[in-house]
DNA sequence: TTGCTATGGTGTATTTTTAACACTAAGCTT
DNA sequence: AAGCTTAGTGTTAAAAATACACCATAGCAA
């Protein structure tokens, strides 16, 4: 979400000797659950404007910060999120996106796996909550505008560069891995062709390691392997799935 | 460029409940020449910081000006460049990327053809020139930086969108497309690979007609098919040079 | 214990795409 | 008329993408 007007204490003004737009940042927190199904981070708003409504989590740049440390620090601050995978997005500077005057945002997309992190919603007097991507609320500001760039943003990323596996826990199966591309990307994959693509990229490590407590044949653990990958990466080799 | 201090006539101060950052817009403009090399549009600055050194041009954010309004204004003003592809590369905000104090900057790369525009250097006091790739100054603020960031944006967009031909007069020749990518991407492709594939592709008109006033063979004109393209698009088709 | 259910895991044949490669054609210059 | 310079064209071999169906194994229930 973009500013609040009245949460800390009221500090002595600052003046400039020219007009400026306030500046904030926005995160898109995407989540992968078994459920099947891509989600979005959302909070609820308290204040005014669009009090009530849902909205992205972020808030303002605060003097001399970085704009990536003041997203990761808004992520904490509202979802208790840490440590995730957090990348530029675009900036938003409509003249009248923010209904309070003139309000740039810097907009980010994260990727969290559902089965490390835990979110802890509710924190201060903000509601914290995971939303399916079908079933989205209306949201405040510009935001679902954000939030579908975010979207086309990921899908093109997610084709191009290894960032998929941040949705998964740190072990995974194929299986696993070939529904987040199908649910992401939207469409259909062979197993077999989609298996011995990825294997042959040689980037994934084999666990010797099975999945346990599954109701029908376990299957093969792997986990992604960055150093093999950055290997491959300078013999001019692209990931393109 | 970034933020002037001086320019305008001192209007009174602007004071706000907040510590706000300054904001700015910069371009990186490339344009394309027939001498074979990549060129990048610099204006010399005349005030401190950084007096006497290049730069991108830009400046700020006026109140109630939408970002890329900003850029083309910027643009117009200091370069007398109107009408060009321009599109969103990554907003910049280190802390200490501006000596004057906390500036976020919204970079911008620009497309132009040497062709039909001719850029009217040296407006107002600054100096503004094209600069080869391969020879470029120091350059102020963090613009290095940012010009490395929109050459890498280019060369990956370049190669799975039809912008290269922003950089080439409307009509042109299959051999000077071809010297446009390999020159951007610096890497050579032969010449009936090449051929063979933008023609399929089925996004060039062939305008019936040829060079003139060349010292050889005329060579057949073409033209992008803006209409052709997106119809292509549709049916789930990939640039994907 | 048997068999049912659910998911894991594997290979081959066909088509499409990519890559490598060299000569003739045409227009201008001298 | 010869010579220079760039335009324009087709084939073959290798690699990659696609389409497609069955057996394996673990848990659970009868």
């Amino acid at each position: 979400m973009t500013p609040e007007t009245s949460t800390s204490p009221r500090p002595m003004g600052h003046t400039y000797d020219y007009p400026r737009p306030a500046v904030t940042v926005d995160c898109v927190v995407f989540g992968f659950e078994q459920t099947d199904c891509l989600q979005v981070l959302l909070i609820q708003r308290q204040l005014p404007p669009f009090a009530g409504q849902w909205a992205l989590p972020g808030g303002f740049v605060r003097p001399d910060e970085a704009l990536e440390q003041a997203a990761r620090r808004e992520l904490k601050e509202e979802t208790n999120v840490t440590d995730l995978f957090l990348e530029q997005l675009k900036a938003y500077g409509q003249p009248h996106r923010d209904p309070r005057g003139h309000t740039i945002t810097v907009a980010f997309y994260a990727l969290v796996n559902l089965w490390d992190h835990t979110i802890k919603a509710a924190t201060d007097a903000k509601q914290a909550r995971w939303w399916p991507m079908h079933n989205l609320p209306n949201l405040a500001f510009d935001h679902e505008v954000i939030l579908q760039d975010a979207i086309s943003t990921l899908r093109t990323t997610i084709r191009h560069s290894p960032i998929g596996f941040e949705l998964l826990p740190t072990k995974f199966t194929l299986t696993q891995l070939q529904r987040l591309y199908e649910i992401v990307l939207d469409q259909p994959f062979d197993k077999r062709n989609f298996r011995k693509k990825l294997l042959k990229l040689d980037i994934l490590k084999d666990l010797n390691e099975k999945e346990t407590n599954v109701a029908h044949r376990a299957a093969q653990l792997y986990q992604f392997d960055q150093s093999k990958y950055k290997d491959r990466q300078k013999t001019g080799f692209n990931f393109d799935l």
